[in-house]
DNA sequence: TAGATTGTTAATCGATTAACAATC
DNA sequence: TAGATTGTTAATCGATTAACAATC
């Protein structure tokens, strides 16, 4: 006999290209109100000019909870709120940085992260000629103060923009220390213990994507 | 009746996610054996060390073409290659970047590129303080010249790390030079005619994957 | 009202996973 | 040889798309 799981437990998985689009919609519902006041808008309306299709608009904001109305549509002010909530990205969630290279300081002066609820509150680095300077603002501290730091300020996301080989070493110092979550910038895939969440951002994997494309549709004759 | 496609039409479509993970491997396989020299990899490895599934690493690697034996396994070396030469990593391409502020700045003094067939020439900005300098080592030239620099070089890969509020102008200017594919980092989706190639980069959409998930993490109990 | 649009149930499609024969 | 591993065909699973009734 198959044995129910209990509904408490039931946690419903969103599928993860929902959650890719959610974000598409929003910055495209933020311009269109910056641009001019609109108060209702379509399925069929924003699957035009994303050149997708509406039936995928209509389930993806069905997640987020968001209700329209036969012949009017949506409620751009309600589906704005919907995702932000449904994302939690009406309450900022602090989140360290590890590693303050290029992509690293790029991603601290990044301004884009207060509209999707992130703050980097401090960086780190082993580089002794950046400990105790500030880049964009934000404090660099030592990585070997950062154990310390995550357990003292109860961080749970940590950002990953270190070179590939002390990738893994980082992220498991993180994890010991509290981390729940990893966005990883670094180029390897890194292992973390069952229950702790890794984000992947392997640029190579999207240059792939792109490069074949390419190279497919240049060989079109 | 049905009128079969001629065999020389028929391009054989790759599947995203595979294009996807064929630079994990190539990654994690150049680490292997420059940590240590190993001549033959099975995928039951690969795939214990990348925590996936065997299987999925063999039809990954089958459709790059590489050929293993029975009970030995791939020869690493020719992973690597066949790899490379399917994503068409073994020559380098020239492309364009456009925007140099933060993540412009750090997308030009990325040393990774080369290692993935890319090579970018120069960066583009209207701002009136950078055109002229260089960052990163490569000259910064007026968004005005973009156009007729394009079409000079016949540059095929446009890479877009402007604002929202520009972006979809500056693809458009792009494309009508002759374009094929724009790598978009601009927090906007962007629009092109058939046929354009379009990889979009959008760091709110990896966020919104890690917010969900932690969020739904942390409220289990 | 007529018809555009939502909400919902069903069908399709494609990627992942399983099964198993071939082989070194 | 025995058994691990590849290569290949089949089954499963999940996301996308289609169909259609409900509704404003």
């Amino acid at each position: 006999m198959v044995n129910p799981r209990p509904a408490e437990l039931v946690v419903k998985v969103i599928p993860e290209p929902v959650l890719r689009r959610l974000p598409v919609y929003y910055q495209y519902l933020k311009k269109i109100v910056q641009d001019r006041p609109v108060e209702y808008i379509s399925c069929t309306r924003i699957s035009e000019d994303l050149n997708t299709l509406a039936i995928q608009v209509r389930k993806d904001l069905e997640i987020t909870g968001a209700e329209g109305r036969p012949k009017v549509g949506y409620k751009v002010a309600e589906v704005i709120k919907a995702i932000e909530n449904f994302l939690g990205w009406n309450n900022t969630t602090e989140a360290y940085l590890v590693g303050t290279g290029n992509l690293g300081s790029a991603l601290l002066g990044y301004q884009g992260f207060k509209d999707y609820g992130l703050n980097i509150v401090a960086a780190f680095d082993s580089s002794p000629e950046k400990i105790g300077k500030e880049i964009r603002g934000k404090k660099v501290l030592s990585v070997k103060k950062l154990p310390e730091m995550i357990k003292r300020m109860g961080i749970k996301i940590g950002i990953l923009a270190a070179p590939a080989a002390p990738a893994q070493e980082l992220a498991n110092m993180m994890v010991e220390a509290g981390i729940k979550a990893i966005w990883n910038f670094a180029p390897v895939k890194i292992s973390v213990p069952e229950g702790i969440i890794v984000q992947h951002e392997n640029l190579a994997s999207s240059l792939a994507v792109l490069s074949k494309r390419l190279a497919l549709l240049l060989a079109e004759r």
